[in-house]
DNA sequence: ATAAGTACCTGCTGGC
DNA sequence: TGCCAGCAGGTACTTA
């Protein structure tokens, strides 16, 4: 469900609320939402316990919150605590006495008293852990192979494009890896490929600088436009820390947009299955490749 | 080494 | 009305 604009809607919310908590106790009601952490639902309140979360930070998809100590004023961070929402997770800050939701799988609590932090996840595909940060950026180990994402100032889109034309597959699935670029997922793929005037199935390796150069501009801005939004909400199982929705699904061109006008051409948009899921295009925007050599 | 297939979950919708 | 197949925003592990 979430992609780059949903997590960074999150990774605000918590900077709002959280920063500077001291953690008291840490509850966990499902052993698969912390499956990423040795030592499990144990080892996870005993790192956290007692901890200050400091800046937190987003690469792609992943989201972290760096761990303090209450007396240190900022100086080398050597753990974090990490959140990948999967496909159905929120973080939701909640007072104590809101009813716990149905899928509610972590409660965080903290020293003041004030607002929980919830963690609540239907499908179980996400999850919490607290681990060592490592190299120049302090990254977390499991987000140190996540490429940089195009709302990142430091994305580098020459790199990228060529990244993009070594491979050796179809555009979309390098979109959906998230070693190259990240950040990127079903809906965003479909939605930029629309706006640069790409087929899915594209050969990776024929693609020109050019295109490349389009392609990831295209996913910056459909991106940042997303977030501007509030993110993209087909149902309530997407929602900021508040619980609320945002509205991008209005502004979308293709994605669910089966049978309905190109909002470019008036060609009805088409939908074919995809890795198990599905892609959406205009058909006459987005002509399917003619077979050539690379 | 890279790319593709499969597994992991719950809940909702639509067709029969 | 009920049942079941199909589908949903993602990643990680295994296999070729």
């Amino acid at each position: 469900m979430p992609e780059l604009p949903e997590v960074e809607v999150v990774r605000r919310g918590l900077a709002e609320h959280v920063l500077g908590r001291r953690v008291k106790s840490v509850e966990v009601t499902h052993p698969r939402s912390v499956r990423r952490q040795a030592g499990g639902a144990v080892e996870l309140g005993e790192r956290l316990s007692g901890r200050v979360l400091r800046a937190v930070r987003r690469r792609g998809k992943y989201l972290w919150v760096e761990l303090g100590e209450p007396e240190d004023s900022g100086g080398e961070v050597e753990a974090a605590l990490l959140a990948h929402l999967g496909m159905s997770g929120q973080l939701l800050v909640q007072p104590a006495e809101r009813l716990d939701e149905k899928h509610l799988r972590i409660r965080i609590r903290f020293d003041d008293d004030g607002p929980e932090l919830r963690f609540v996840d239907q499908r179980t595909f996400g999850g919490l852990t607290v681990t060592d940060v490592t190299g120049p950026e302090a990254l977390p180990v499991p987000v140190a192979h996540i490429g940089r994402d195009p709302l990142d100032p430091a994305f580098d889109a020459e790199g990228a494009v060529g990244g993009l034309r070594r491979r050796r597959t179809g555009l979309k699935r390098a979109l959906l890896d998230q070693t190259l670029v990240s950040g990127i997922g079903n809906i965003y793929a479909d939605e930029s490929l629309w706006r640069a005037k790409l087929h899915y199935e594209r050969p990776t390796a024929t693609l020109t600088r050019p295109e490349g150069r389009r392609l990831l501009v295209a996913a910056g801005e459909v991106m940042g436009e997303a977030l501007a939004a509030g993110g993209t909400s087909f149902d309530a199982l997407y929602v900021d820390v508040n619980g609320d929705s945002g509205y991008f699904d209005r502004a979308l061109a293709v994605y669910g947009q089966e049978d309905r006008p190109c909002p470019r051409c008036g060609t009805p948009v088409r939908r074919a299955p995809f890795m198990n899921r599905s892609s959406f295009w205009c058909p006459t925007c987005q002509p399917r490749p003619r077979r050539r050599h690379v």
